[in-house]
DNA sequence: TCTGGGGTCCTAGGACCC
DNA sequence: TCTGGGGTCCTAGGACCC
């Protein structure tokens, strides 16, 4: 009888809006390309009376002006200094002739299912992480021809599915399993074995510990803690007094590498929300009207997605950043969950009533909270709600302006 | 030339309840 | 007329991830 085995992949598509669009774009192989920005920078086509011979030509980095960040770019643009999260216009100051594309989510959300169709017929028992993701439990597949042997054909399926390559990290749980993928990007596959830990992951900056972002790395490294053998070493009570007794015993576990995890196949959205950067900063005073017709499109926008994704929510609040970067939210619990964008709005526009207004806005959002399945509305059972500003049938106050 | 949009989870204080 | 205490809900902010 074999001993049970613990087996967790993590797949990560490489580069996938970029990979992606190149497989429209084949003539740009090879070349420095960023995705992001809206639909102005949309290759412009051209077709030649004569031969009738397609050329398309690409917006630049060096024309774009405006707002926005890099979401992907190609090993190419990386090679560079470019990244994702990076501004436009500070990438184009570091690789002026990289291609511009439009971010279009259509096309990566269609790759993104055939991917994981491909996967799943291979092993079934998969987590979503997101668009370009996956957490794959490998325990009871079939191996074999060995663990790696496996990894490989579901990277040869992703391939032949889609046409887009991915990097694979084996490990006996996630944490390892996600490290163990950003190891040999692109086209990689790595394995992690028990006896890997101190040789190949401690020497790792602490920051590639999923968890670990800049600001507790920069915690850390005022403790001189820089590495992840260095936070193995690092002493749980030392840990525990800095970050706190969960995060601390976290970070403790996550050195050694111990994580227990399941690999989670099914979740329910907790939130759906809208959110809106203008393209310049807005003045609640000045620019009232534009302002109150962004705030009715995005409550109209989740109101949609509650529709079409079939939940109703009853946490209604709303996001506010200032020209200053500093965010602001505030939010209102009503009686009864709705997907009706009207109470969205009205709930929204009391929220709106909370928030200062006197400096220059940049970014205004609107989010719905609390979900519960759109067809258990009816056998809701309405816990008493404090500080309940549920509008009833009879309250005709038109809704409020922002 | 600053810094998107969609999410999740955690913390912490106050209200409220038993 | 100093000092309960545990549990849940609500709200605001923050860290983090893709």
């Amino acid at each position: 009888m074999p001993a049970p085995r613990n087996v967790i992949a993590h797949l990560d598509m490489d580069a996938f809006y970029a990979s992606v669009e190149l497989l429209r774009y084949p003539e740009l192989r090879g070349r420095a390309v960023v995705i992001g920005g809206g639909p102005a920078h949309r290759p412009v086509e051209r077709v030649d009376p004569v031969t009738h011979a397609l050329t398309r030509s690409f917006a630049t980095l060096a024309g774009y002006a405006g707002r926005g960040v890099i979401t992907t770019a190609t090993y190419e643009a990386r090679a560079l200094g470019v990244h994702s999260a990076m501004g436009m216009m500070k990438a184009a100051a570091l690789a002026p002739d990289a291609v511009v594309l439009p971010v279009d989510f259509d096309a990566y959300r269609h790759h993104s299912r055939l991917f994981k169709a491909a996967v799943r017929e291979i092993a079934p028992r998969i987590e979503d992480r997101g668009i370009d993701e996956i957490y794959i439990d490998l325990s009871e597949v079939p191996a074999p021809a060995g663990i790696r042997v496996l990894a490989q054909s579901i990277k040869d399926a992703v391939r032949s599915a889609t046409g887009l390559g991915c990097s694979i990290g084996l490990a006996a749980n996630k944490l390892l399993a996600k490290i163990a993928s950003d190891l040999d990007k692109p086209d990689g596959l790595t394995v992690i074995g028990d006896g890997d830990l101190e040789r190949r992951i401690w020497p790792l900056p602490a920051r590639r510990i999923n968890g670990i972002g800049p600001k507790s790395a920069a915690r850390l490294a005022e403790m001189q803690i820089r590495t992840i053998g260095e936070l193995a070493h690092a002493g749980r009570d030392a840990l525990v007094a800095r970050f706190g007794k969960a995060q601390g015993e976290w970070m403790h576990d996550a050195a050694h590498g111990r994580d227990t995890r399941e690999v989670v196949t099914h979740s329910e959205p907790k939130s759906i929300s809208r959110e809106t950067t203008f393209d310049r900063d807005l003045s609640a005073t000045r620019d009232r009207d534009a302002l109150s017709q962004i705030f009715t499109g995005l409550c109209n926008g989740v109101g949609e997605d509650l529709l079409r994704k079939g939940y109703a929510g009853r946490t209604i609040g709303v996001k506010l950043r200032y020209d200053n970067f500093v965010t602001v939210t505030r939010d209102r619990t009503i009686a009864m969950p709705t997907q009706d964008a009207a109470v969205i709005r009205r709930a929204a526009g009391s929220c709106l009533k909370r928030v200062a207004l006197e400096r220059r806005i940049r970014l205004l959002g609107v989010r719905v909270g609390a979900l519960i399945p759109a067809d258990a509305v009816a056998t809701f059972s309405n816990t008493p709600a404090r500080n309940d500003a549920t509008p009833s049938l009879f309250d005709t106050e038109p809704a409020p302006d922002p």
